[in-house]
DNA sequence: GTCTGTTTGAAACATACGTTTGAAGCGCAG
DNA sequence: CTGCGCTTCAAACGTATGTTTCAAACAGAC
């Protein structure tokens, strides 16, 4: 158990030290003492600090790939044919994150904050590694958004895919922060899956909202019901 | 024109080298070389880089927040005690949004992007100096969206209130970009005040969802129309 | 036991960072 | 012209970072 023990624990500490303060924010030597290993086990195992990145996000992302890829063929087959709904999309989607083996119990928070991060934070290589790795998938969920919402002209599908891509990012991104908040404010606990819960009805809302597409000239009043 | 020209250029240059990289992952040598000041001047005005932070988002926040109060005084004496309907809200701050006299014509664009970094980067001291500088106008708005959905739990609000934020900020952020890929995908041409239009009919459905509320237990299949 | 390839360890490396220093330059009142 | 704030400048400071080095420790095959 000599390596793996090594290069798990360096996994481990680096992604729980990623998700609560960032890449560019978290030094070698953090989590390295965190993992307690020496200091030179990262580059000597990864290589260099990018590449331990890229090892964090394959871990998690290419079994949750595989199992999203499963869920999609599950659906597709149900649907026999028929397109699948926006919902059933989202939720495919959703319960595949939530079905995932977890290493621990707030794997899928940690999980989910990575994913925001790697949108949020400006890191070229990760983009382009997760962008040539995981093609795949995205593609395919791609594909089955516009299927689900034929109604919707090109344009304005794609700028609600980023509104929904950006919710969720940027919520997950923060999830804990906002919980701690929320438990302060309200004194309500909350789990992942309840935010996912949450998550998808608005998202699946406003994709699906009547376009009232007013531009509002200086001087107009806008109110619509 | 001594001094203004210094600390100018120096915020010029930090508030879009920020929005494009970041915080920690820009540094004060990247921002003195493009404003073409001496590196000293960055702690002689301002003190340290941290402060510096703050005077980049008080720059435009401290005006925005004015120009939103107006707005919001505008709308409430428009409404004639009766609270104002989410519309109107929401069209209240992206109107004082896209209104607000700009440096140059990404001004927005940049204005959001550093509000979602503000919200995204774990940078304590940037949330703690906006809470206690910001916390009226932020506080009204919140209490207008409160007014606006008495049919939402104080939870559920939270939390849309959170996806919208997300939309907005992470779209807003990457506007230039998504532009670019639209017109180079689609061949349109899309400018903020589009991009507003269509987001807020997004929000505003999303915001008014059915809430389904179902978390999906292991081995079910859900299925929502 | 000895050899061999792999893994760990402590230390150093070069570089980049934010910040500080002290001298030089500048504009302007006296 | 002199003297006095304010501002700029080049240079250095101390610290932290990612990475490299090379010897020591280790495990398994023969």
């Amino acid at each position: 158990m000599a390596q793996s023990d090594t290069v798990d624990r360096i996994l481990d500490a680096a992604e729980e030290l990623f998700a609560d303060r960032g890449f560019s924010e978290t030094s070698l030597r953090m989590i390295t003492s965190k993992a307690k290993v020496n200091l030179a086990a990262v580059n000597y195992h990864f290589g260099s600090k990018n590449a331990l990145i890229h090892a964090v996000f394959a871990r998690f992302l290419t079994p949750f790939s595989a199992t999203l890829e499963s869920a999609f063929d599950e659906l597709e087959e149900r649907c026999e044919g028929k397109p699948p709904t926006l919902n059933q999309t989202l939720w495919a989607l959703t319960e595949s994150a939530v079905r995932m083996p977890q290493r621990n119990e707030q794997g899928i928070s940690i999980f989910m904050r990575l994913l925001g991060l790697a949108y949020t934070q400006s890191q070229g290589h990760l983009r382009k590694f997760l962008e040539q790795e995981y093609s795949e998938p995205f593609g395919r969920f791609m594909r089955l958004l516009k299927e689900a919402t034929p109604q919707l002209s090109s344009v304005d599908r794609y700028w609600r895919i980023q509104f929904m891509l950006g919710a969720t990012a940027f919520t997950m991104s923060s999830s804990d922060a906002l919980r701690d908040i929320l438990k302060n404010k309200l004194g309500v606990e909350t789990t992942v899956q309840e935010i996912a819960a949450r998550l998808v009805p608005f998202l699946a809302a406003g994709m699906q909202a009547e376009d009232a597409m007013l531009i509002p000239s200086p001087g107009s009043k806008v109110s619509v019901a």
